[in-house]
DNA sequence: GTCTATAAGTAGATAGAC
DNA sequence: GTCTATCTACTTATAGAC
């Protein structure tokens, strides 16, 4: 493994693990068992470690993002879909954590971020457009931008959410219950079907947390 | 005024409008036409000034919510308290910009912050069940947690949240845009009447935004 | 590519005069 | 209560040897 890479790798792990406020550059060499000066002959700084970063998570996400068109034609569809998306973010959650300072440090990249939400809430409109298509869902148009922007913040916040929270739980139990979290917000529009998939999704989750 | 409420008052504005992360204790003495030694007199540093804030932020909210019992029992009672609840967030703004900055910085703050969050949480329940019993609404009792938490995240991410579009709202256009995201979480609760509410607040909405 | 050593810059904090 | 001056601590960034 290329020490570029390993860079990148070891700064993601206590980007994620610490807060990416607490790491210096000297903390991340320090982890690495090399010097300052060899870090910053690969990457000019922190902002660059982050910037490199940010490379690999837009791209896998968009990836995911763009592997949605039509395929997502079931509300069991959609449950995993939104997994896979929740996943991918848990895997960068420094990004996550302070949203805020990172769009104030950096301009450009905050700029990269919100292009990447705007593609991410223009998905989640489409999945919600095919699946009222499928007739799985039934919503009230006038709805349909409301019920987005809400699962958009919750696809974007629960990580920060769940920090306000005195028992924070682990990441896999928090990916589920954020999955449960969002399936309930189309519980209402799901008709007839709405109370008995409630039903199944809640003995899904109870099962899950034993 | 004295100087102590000066500072206060200053760094509340300065925080607001540049940012807590942006103002050193230099910058905040300097709008204040003070010394750097005058302002650490009366407090301690950056931390104090913070701590002072949150008391007074704590102090009245939790007046707005004590103020609650029992006396939201119908839908446009929940829209005015809405409005009462997030033009006090308004005012102390900062904090809510980036609260995982905060929370991980001064620890005493965040237990503050999370006890503070849970009477809110507390109140909202309160509310929607003053509204079930006032037969304003009718939910489905194991939707009314996930509900609960769905408003709570809107209350406390609204200002980040529109922090990630690229043209930001104004504050007032911004509060009622937000007033009209959580009304329209329990538009699918209000049975028969539902659709009409709705209507009436997407015209009272839309004649706003002109 | 990698190291050591050090410069340069910044924020936080205090001492002592007025 | 308020000031000036200074000190400490920490982080980023670079220079030059290996």
């Amino acid at each position: 493994m290329k020490t570029r890479d390993r860079i990148l790798h070891v700064s993601l792990l206590l980007f994620n693990e610490e807060g990416e406020a607490q790491q210096t550059a000297v903390d991340i060499s320090n982890a690495l068992g090399i010097s300052p000066g060899n870090l910053y002959y690969h990457f000019k700084g922190k902002d660059a470690i982050i910037r490199g970063l940010f490379d690999s998570f837009e791209e896998e996400m968009r990836i995911i993002l763009r592997g949605s068109r039509g395929r997502v034609t079931s509300i069991e569809d959609n449950w995993v879909y939104l997994y896979i998306i929740l996943e991918e973010i848990y895997d960068f959650r420094f990004f996550y954590r302070n949203l805020g300072v990172l769009l104030d440090r950096y301009p450009d990249l905050a700029n990269r971020f919100r292009s990447l939400v705007a593609e991410q809430r223009t998905t989640i409109h489409n999945v919600l457009d095919d699946l009222r298509d499928a007739e799985a869902l039934s919503i009230d148009p006038r709805l349909m931008e409301v019920l987005t922007d809400q699962m958009m913040m919750t696809l974007t916040f629960w990580l920060e959410a769940d920090s306000m929270n005195r028992n924070n739980l682990d990441g896999a139990a928090l990916i589920h219950k954020t999955v449960f979290q969002v399936m309930c917000l189309i519980v209402p529009y799901m008709g007839e079907n709405g109370m008995d998939a409630l039903s199944r999704m809640i003995a899904h989750y109870e099962a899950s947390r034993t």
